[in-house]
DNA sequence: CTCTAGGGTTAGGGTTTA
DNA sequence: TTAAACCCTAACCCTAGA
């Protein structure tokens, strides 16, 4: 049962953009703890803030095809010897 | 930001399985300085170490044993096969 | 100073849902 | 169906205390 979905707002974005240009990417925490911003994003949580910086990022040129688990016949073993 | 994120392959796993086995738990540094792991574990830290057998849940199961120091001429074959 | 222990945070693959 | 939003957790960071 995930929550909700609660779409980002203007404001929102605005105070993540503004957050990371003030600390980089990769600060999420951060951002949320600095009191220029927190007021805006008092419901996201640290790891909201990063998965909305990859979506935003990812807006442009996102042309990968869906990564694919794939389970052939074909293997390699690997063997090693340890001395204990 | 950020550091990039180097997965764990099966060979630097199996070189600490075999240090923790001589060494015991806790001893990261050691694992790291003997010759016979150094060269699997080339790029990792004693932190990344300690992390790592962390998050391979070995740190509960096996916690009866955990601090013993095993020598001798024993040995073991670590046998890894990967599906391409 | 070095090293470990343990809590805290991030990165990236995976999943859900409007 | 697609992609924004959310989840899972391995990997990595911070740092007190030995």
């Amino acid at each position: 049962m995930g929550k909700a979905k609660k779409r980002w707002t203007l404001e929102e974005e605005a105070a993540l953009s503004a957050g990371v240009y003030k600390y980089g990417t990769g600060k999420w925490k951060d951002i949320l703890n600095d009191h220029q911003f927190a007021h805006c994003l008092i419901n996201r949580s640290n790891v909201d803030l990063k998965d909305k910086w990859r979506n935003l990022g990812c807006n442009a040129s996102n042309s990968q095809s869906s990564s694919r688990r794939h389970t052939g016949s074909r293997y390699v073993f690997i063997v090693q010897m340890y001395f204990l």
